[in-house]
RNA sequence: GCCCCCAUCGUUCAGCGGCCUAGGACGCCUGCCUUUCACGCAGGUAACACGGGUUCAAAUCCCGUUGGGGGUGCCA
């Protein structure tokens, strides 16, 4: 049997770290098996759903390098979920029901939702009415999760749940368990907030004609500081901001491996497919993992690394740029580029490395400034080089020697004061060649302000 | 409230009854390299939630406690 999984976002916002985790457990097993991976875009939700999303969760996954085999939309398919559930109607296994919310606030059954009023009222469609589907009274459904076991719930736990608005609408639960069972889904891998639903699903199956069932692997979810599961509201979970603040797609999506998962042999960073062929379903953890933007930084400043010259100048070309949005000359930025290679963990952090190349230097916090600053012999140093740095060639040469000339002289470090001073920092790039890249009157007047300050 | 689930260093993955005086990675700390920072290299810090069983032997199996999470929609 071939293996087909799939990935079945609803279009009612941007896709967001858990549901590109989730995407990727398919996309990895379905690449490891040899198998279909299907897009499925659950937009059954008219008022929620929308269709400049789906492009927009398209065009993430493909950033992530997640491609897929099949696509479908369930707004496509109303029609099909409507003659099932005619069928299902017709087959006693569900019920229109006439009653309102209110009225169902009221009927609470001996466990909880609603008690099942209407079953037996034989409505047909009308205004107003849904059709909920009757689960079974006693009995239990319960399923081998590939991640967590045996799980099993009661039915008499389960409510009369609604499978068609009122509106006429086929709701998730159908449209899930319809799809799954006509497109030959074979194994289901979705986050835990999702287990509640499966037995739903289950008996939507049965009652459908299933005779059998998909294998099913409830994800750990990825939960934030407060080891509460990621929300759009409260989390930056956008996976097209952290493509925009310059994570690398491959460093990314490696991390996101490592978040319920890693390979046996410990080796955590290494080419996807390695890691494709390491991968089983069977060894994913069962615990929520928190999403360390720390250790994804580390990963990231790897990819980084690992690049060769030419892809990281290209890729990191647009952020090398002043405060202003002046850009770096493309002949320069190539000459430093070694050295912004080796110092960013995310593309957004290029700026603050040059900007003070194209634009004035940062305002520096007092604090960091006095450390440098109030030392001994930097008036010294200031002086020396202003006085030296007059005239002579500009080149970073001539810089480096006339800067470290006069630190060697005075018995004192002289880089950090000339750095402080031209570059508001105290960190950052070899200083001389892009220092030379500045007009001479320009450094002068750095050191000057610097040395007016002190 | 009810239903379902989870529990190893601060974080993450490993460990599936003896190889564990618990390993890797991130973080943090120290040193080396270096007249900045970073990279690199060498070290270090730090965990089996608790209580009962089972067993010759438990981080590993069972039960309970505690703590945490998910769900409980005419959302998915």
């Amino acid at each position: 049997m071939t293996v087909r999984v799939r990935f079945s976002p609803a279009p009612t916002g941007y896709l967001h770290v858990g549901s590109a985790r989730s995407a990727l457990f398919n996309w990895m097993y379905a690449r490891k098996t040899g198998g279909a991976f299907v897009l499925r875009i659950e937009d059954t939700d008219a008022d929620r759903s929308q269709p400049q999303l789906v492009e927009a969760i398209r065009e993430s996954l493909r950033w992530l390098g997640i491609d897929w085999d099949e696509e479908y939309r369930q707004s496509d398919r109303f029609d099909r979920y409507r003659e099932v559930v005619e069928k299902l109607v017709a087959d006693g296994r569900a019920y229109y029901c006439d009653n309102t919310p209110e009225e169902i606030k009221a009927r609470v059954g001996e466990h909880g939702g609603y008690d099942g009023y209407s079953r037996d009222r034989g409505l047909g469609p009308g205004e107003g009415r849904v059709v909920r589907f009757r689960t079974p009274d006693d009995g239990t459904t319960a399923w081998d999760d590939v991640i967590r076991g045996r799980v099993e719930f009661d039915n008499a736990d389960m409510d009369d749940f609604v499978i068609v608005r009122s509106s006429g609408v086929p709701m998730f639960h159908v449209a899930n368990a319809y799809d799954d069972l006509d497109m030959g889904i074979t194994h289901v891998v979705r986050g835990e907030d999702l287990v509640n639903a499966t037995p739903r699903v289950l008996l939507l199956r049965e009652a459908m004609g299933a005779t059998e069932h998909p294998v099913y692997a409830h994800l750990p979810l990825i939960v934030n500081e407060q080891r509460k599961k990621l929300s759009k509201r409260r989390d930056d979970v956008a996976v097209g901001d952290y493509r925009s603040r310059g994570y690398l797609p491959e460093a990314f999506r490696n991390y996101l491996l490592t978040l319920g998962w890693g390979p046996k042999d410990d080796v955590e960073i290494r080419p996807i497919e390695e890691l494709v062929e390491r991968f089983d379903l069977v060894d994913i953890n069962k615990a929520p993992a928190f999403f360390d933007v720390k250790k994804l930084d580390h990963f990231n400043g790897e990819y980084i690394r690992m690049l060769d010259l030419d892809t990281f100048v290209e890729q990191s070309a647009p952020y090398a740029i002043g405060p202003d949005g002046t850009p770096v000359d493309a002949d320069l930025y190539r000459s430093l580029a070694p050295g912004v290679q080796e110092r960013v963990r995310r593309y957004e952090e290029v700026p603050a490395l040059l900007g003070w190349v194209v634009g004035p230097p940062p305002e520096t916090p007092g604090k960091e400034w006095r450390k440098v600053m109030n030392k001994d012999l930097v008036p010294e140093v200031l002086d020396a080089v202003v006085a030296r740095l007059a005239e002579g060639p500009w080149t970073p040469e001539h810089l480096g020697s006339v800067v470290m000339g006069v630190g060697d002289e005075l018995g004192t470090r002289s880089q950090l004061p000339v750095r402080m001073a031209v570059t508001g920092s105290r960190a950052g790039l070899p200083l001389f060649e892009p220092m030379a890249a500045l007009d001479r009157d320009e450094v002068l007047r750095r050191l000057r302000d610097a040395r007016g300050r002190l």
